[in-house]
DNA sequence: CAACGAATATGTAACGTTTCATATCGAAAG
DNA sequence: CTTTCGATATGAAACGTTACATATTCGTTG
């Protein structure tokens, strides 16, 4: 038997098998064969560990079977989870992941993108932050949680709808004195829709909601001193706090404490995202939790539709509210 | 000018830049060329926008400048950080990541290995379970924290150094009551040492040292009863805990204050990991820290090492303590 | 029994690169 | 002024597939 150096390849496979090349291709393409030349031919290709080479069918095919997600940190929990759900639908569909990692660096993402598009990925699954990512049109292209325009289509929460939960899940544990905090986003936009729901609510009501909206660059002590400058006689001007994300909310939970406040007994406090404490499984406070899951998926359905011509330019899932102890139940 | 609908090829730059095939090839592998050749290509290419078909080049070169990225879960943030560490390696030296997750499931694993070897990656660098995968040896392989076999390189935290290190540390502040926990390590070997560590320190000493070890399949309960179980008079028979990882530290602290035992007053806890806070980025714990980041690079560094011939067989990195507060420094 | 047509196997031409042998060009040497 | 040589551009042959046009086989029909 003759000692193979390098792996074994089609030609190999159909000279084993005693059958014409192309007769194995149809094999590995489950093309209909003929029951006795299929048998042979996988007999063959098992015989001499036969795997098919997929750079070379990715070259014939224009089809790599693999999809690139571009994330900015794979450290933060809720990207983490995000990668998970991504990678593993895309597993399910027989597609691999090609993960990009972009630090938040706009710069990054484009040279992400870039990078990628030379690889000739199917496909790319972004939640990115440049606002004018030079994408090339033909490759499709799915936005998770950030949209940009009516021509590239985005996945999200329901932000909007969220917001509005959270003010009437205070509402309903009895808050009248409501506080929006919200740190940086770093895209203006999806995420400022969680403070205009809250809101809303408030206004619809005919009730005042208190704003304080800062930028990522002026860090979390304007909101230390904001909340030390409302404390009226040791007890806060809010009985209700909606923070932007799960990550400020448990922030403004270790301010509360040094005012020698009490949640959820002085305040409660609501936070975004739905984070879990990684050893026990609980939530870190009371949130908004965005279906992590669902988003992945969805994303992955967008991305791979047979027909993307008319695909939605953005699909809102629905969120949940979940107690995490920073609110009275 | 003539519309193409496909991207444009070599064979395109080529007669866009009236020189021959080869010589584009030449420009875009960094081989020597005329410098008026060299600027007429890169000209035409950019005209054209022209980007190499990695596919093709794959084919031929039989390298893809892909690493694949073989992880449990990458929710956890321990493996998390790897991934982000891992990524971030490869990327700085023009290496795509390929990501597949496992779930722990020894099997995933091998049908990972599988794929991926089929998508023709370089190398890959894997944190499995699995003892017996089933691997091409001609593809480089890198285990993370898991050490198989002298015939497979792999690159760990040091556990036995790190399991002294926490003893040292406790005896330091004056712990004479020592106890080891551990659950499940689904590999029996790598964090077993975390505990010999341990308790060679005080063997040495001539100190005695507790320890219970359990799988993962009986879950936390025992422990639980164990503590319950060596309550004294309101104090524990323990007065310094070493725990296998930061997971665990946690869930035991927890324990500690349901059994009305302060933190670290009456007992000090030590972990293994070096897990921060998503949000605050303190630890969660007095930990034995891992270094991550040198483990991510250290692996792909040995992966990707010319001369692989004659690599070491396990690396061990070092370990340092960090205090977070369940300790009395 | 010849002829036809439906299946289905075969062989070959791409796909876009790299690589190697060959051709070309100038300059230096005889 | 021819020869030789080094340097470098050229063109063709792979790499391992897929897809298409062609060839083969066999069961049916007139």
């Amino acid at each position: 038997m003759k000692q193979r150096d390098s792996a074994p390849t089609m030609k190999d496979v159909a000279r084993e098998a005693g059958v014409a090349l192309g007769t194995v291709s149809k094999v590995f393409n489950d093309i209909p064969v003929g029951e006795d030349y299929r048998k042979r031919v996988e007999e063959a290709a098992r015989r001499l560990g036969y795997q098919v080479n997929s750079y070379a069918r990715g070259l014939k095919t224009n089809r790599t079977c693999s999809v690139a997600l571009i994330l900015p940190d794979i450290t933060h929990p809720f990207f983490s989870a995000l990668a998970q759900g991504v990678c593993s639908a895309l597993a399910a569909r027989g597609y691999r992941t090609i993960l990009s990692i972009t630090a938040y660096d706009p710069e990054a993402e484009q040279k992400c993108i870039q990078m990628v598009q030379q690889n000739k990925v199917d496909g790319i699954i972004g939640l990115t932050y440049n606002p004018e990512l030079d994408i090339d049109p033909r490759l499709p292209y799915v936005s998770i949680d950030r949209y940009f325009s009516p021509s590239v289509p985005c996945v999200a929460s329901d932000n909007f709808g969220g917001g509005q939960l959270a003010a009437e899940k205070l509402l309903e544990l009895g808050c009248t004195r409501p506080l929006f905090l919200r740190i940086g986003s770093r895209v203006p936009g999806e995420s400022d829709k969680r403070g205009d729901g809250f809101e809303s609510v408030f206004r619809q009501r005919g009730m005042a909601c208190a704003a304080l909206r800062l930028n990522n660059e002026e860090g979390l002590e304007p909101i230390r001193d904001f909340l030390a400058g409302h404390m009226d006689g040791g007890q806060l001007d809010f009985d209700g706090i909606f923070c932007v994300n799960d990550a400020l909310a448990v922030r403004v939970r270790d301010f509360l404490a040094e005012l020698g406040l009490e949640v959820p007994e002085d305040v409660q406090l609501i936070g975004f995202d739905g984070l879990r404490h990684f050893a026990t499984g609980d939530f870190y406070c009371s949130t908004i939790v965005q279906p992590v899951g669902r988003l992945a998926e969805t994303g992955v359905d967008m991305l791979l539709r047979e027909d993307r011509s008319n695909l939605p330019s953005l699909v809102c899932l629905p969120v949940t509210y979940a107690s995490g102890g920073t609110t009275k139940e």
